[in-house]
DNA sequence: CAGTGGTCTAGACCACGCG
DNA sequence: GCGTGGTCTAGACCACTGG
């Protein structure tokens, strides 16, 4: 058996606390000078310790006279990657989020952002077109009881958007932007998804107010029609509040199993 | 503006190196005697700055004399999520990952475990059965290029393990399970995909030679036969290195603008 | 105000791994 | 051996927030 530090030690001691239920989420560690007294370490040592549960997202710190180190809750939100954005769909992918968060009995609501933008070349290779190639950028701030849960930055090469010009309106598109560019005769009939976890880059956390020690779980959707790839959405997600599940072959099996798949 | 405390402010500035180019992937950050120097700071103020950047997955730190805080490198691979194991597949989801990952230009490897554990809750309400009910899990940690990169866990129901009894041998099974199982009059047709992102557990970080600031994403997938759900496969992936694609629809069309879907 | 964690310093000794 | 980062101590002052 190897020998840990002690600072490992102390965070492996208040883990297995946590995991074991005997503190639970929203429970308080002890204070810092507690826990020097309790292992007889000093402040700095205690410190390392506590920051190891803090960037393993077990734990937040919360300011104050009555603050202190706090187990953070877990409650995830269930988001249907297959729901949004189906040709047949019946609702816009706006409101395909915003029913799905309200139906798990959350108030959701959203900022719109529109700006045009040079493309990188990951993205331009997604839409075939060339590196730097101009592009409209509709960002969505989605915010769950306030709190801000995602970001949507979705990209549509220029020359789609000087054909469906309400593309360029710096509002949301009542109907969603699937249907209304199905309706210009730019029906989505494909994706191509890619999903990848990391950490968040400062501005991604600022933008979502991510505490340290949170991850991102983001999801890259290209979507076709028969002819070309018509829109790049990155969806950046905050890792441990969200979930996306997608199924895939015979849904009415799965149906019957999840029930609460049927809806919609 | 907000006065940023000057750990961060080092940070920044490093950061802002490594994201412009100006320091690579692989090269060395200043040792720490020259960032005090730099940045007429204490040593525990500069190793403030590189722990956040560690604990951003942006550095590393390598031992020894010629050691240092690296930038780490950030190639992916890239695992279908919908080769692996669809109806129609010609070769078993081992093989299927196997090559993957040397149509990559990597070398793969993997090591089977065979147990029996009590099903989880969660795990359990996936299966459609008791909590606490026996299950075969089979685990497979999976390698590239000698470094472990992602581990899958199947569980399958005790009932059917009885029944397809090759499920409990402790080796690879060369045609797949899911071959085996379709021979057998399990074949399945439906699935349910779930993504999570989030922080590794201490075993996981064990298990996949984590590095601090790494994440692991998950894909949860529940396969169904025509009757009922028959397993339910947990992959986790060391984030950084991992990104898992899946098509939708039109497959024609994602195949022509991107080539490399086309394989297999 | 009092008590929480956040930032910062100065110094000590240890563990690793290349030469 | 020697330079790298890893661990640990003791002490100081600051920022936030509830009572």
């Amino acid at each position: 058996m190897v020998k840990l530090p002690r600072y490992r030690q102390i965070a492996g001691d208040l883990r297995a606390k946590i995991v074991s239920g005997e503190l639970r989420e929203g429970d308080r560690l002890p204070t810092e000078p507690q826990l020097q007294e309790l292992y007889d370490a000093s402040r700095n040592t205690v410190r390392d310790a506590t920051a190891l549960l803090v960037n393993e997202g077990l734990v937040e710190s919360v300011r104050g006279r009555d603050g202190g180190m706090v187990v953070r809750r877990r409650d995830t939100l269930t988001f249907h990657a297959h729901r949004a954005e189906m040709p047949a769909g019946k609702t816009g992918e706006t409101d395909a989020w915003r029913s799905e968060v309200e139906q798990q009995g959350y108030e959701a609501s959203q900022e719109f952002q529109l700006t045009i933008e040079a493309l990188p070349a990951d993205l331009a290779e997604r839409l075939h077109v060339e590196p730097e190639s101009s592009a409209v950028l509709r960002r969505c701030v989605r915010s769950i009881n306030g709190a801000p849960s995602s970001v949507q930055d979705t990209y549509y090469p220029m020359d789609l958007a000087e054909e469906v010009r309400e593309l360029l309106s710096p509002r949301d598109i009542p109907q969603g932007t699937t249907r209304l560019l199905a309706e210009r005769g730019y029906s989505q009939t494909g994706y191509y998804d890619e999903y990848v976890s990391r950490m968040p880059t400062p501005e991604e956390a600022g933008l979502l107010a991510l505490p340290a020690g949170t991850t991102v779980l983001v999801h890259t959707r290209t979507g076709y029609t028969s002819q070309r790839p018509v829109r790049v959405s990155i969806n950046v997600f905050a890792g441990d509040r969200n979930r996306i599940v997608s199924t895939l072959g015979d849904a009415a099996v799965i149906a019957q199993f999840r029930p609460e798949e049927a809806a919609e």
